[in-house]
DNA sequence: CTTGACCTTCCAATGATGGGAATCCCCATC
DNA sequence: GATGGGGATTCCCATCATTGGAAGGTCAAG
């Protein structure tokens, strides 16, 4: 199949799945005599771990740490365990972040009475205040 | 001072309060005679506050509506509070995000015995499972 | 033989930050 | 007054993932 087919097939952009060659993600797929990229069901296959894992958040070196290991039917689980967990555990450190970024601001927030008024706790917060 | 200074008293590096100056988030700096930027407290003042909102995740888009209301003396006070509220949505909604990758992929993790063995509920999640 | 959908490559932009080169200014010391 | 060094200037490039567009080639249907 051509590279558009692939691309509604495995939910990834014809524009990204260039890219992910480009940049050696991917092996540089088949050509016909027409010079179009040719795709078959494992390609799809591949395209599909990718999406998948970048939902998941996984960055594009990850991931070719993750389909190296995916390709290599002798490897030991442990190996994908550990980074897959590593990976968890930056999620949540990043979630954590998050979440105190907006209670610190949600808590500015409450001290403003949010009115007509120019006195707004929000701005000396962030202008004046510690930390 | 000149801006090095003006870096360590704000937290700001004197590569970014160039570029933010380059980008209109900063009105363009005093010059000596000399080329070099000039910079006073209430400049530092606005750095500060630029980098607690940064901190506070706030986009650089974000910081110049604030710096704006900031300035402005007479602003109503509910503005800056409708920003501030919509931006914690926003930083909510990301770490929900992130906890909901965070959380699939343990999920993944805990079925996977994790020794020598090649099989991978983690991998086989990610190549065939639903999406 | 034209139309239009699809493909190709290449170049550039996004947003925030950082690295580094080449050059210049300022100040202290000899 | 020459020199050395630290700080300043501008400019270009890199990151990371993705998208947009331009200029052109290919293929199937009318």
């Amino acid at each position: 199949m051509r590279i558009g087919e692939a691309a509604k097939a495995s939910g990834v952009s014809a524009k990204m799945i260039r890219h992910y060659e480009a940049v050696g993600l991917l092996p540089a797929a088949a050509r016909r005599d027409s010079g179009y990229r040719d795709y078959g069901d494992s390609d799809v296959h591949a395209l599909r771990f990718i999406r998948r894992a970048r939902d998941l958040g996984f960055s594009l070196a990850e991931i070719a740490g993750l389909l190296a290991l995916w390709r290599d039917k002798a490897r030991a689980s442990a190996e994908v365990k550990r980074l897959a967990l590593a990976h968890v555990e930056a999620l949540e450190r990043k979630a954590r972040d998050l979440s105190a970024m907006a209670s610190t601001l949600r808590h500015l927030a409450a001290h403003c009475h949010g009115d007509a008024r120019p006195d707004c706790p929000i701005l000396e917060g962030l202008a004046g205040g510690g930390g």
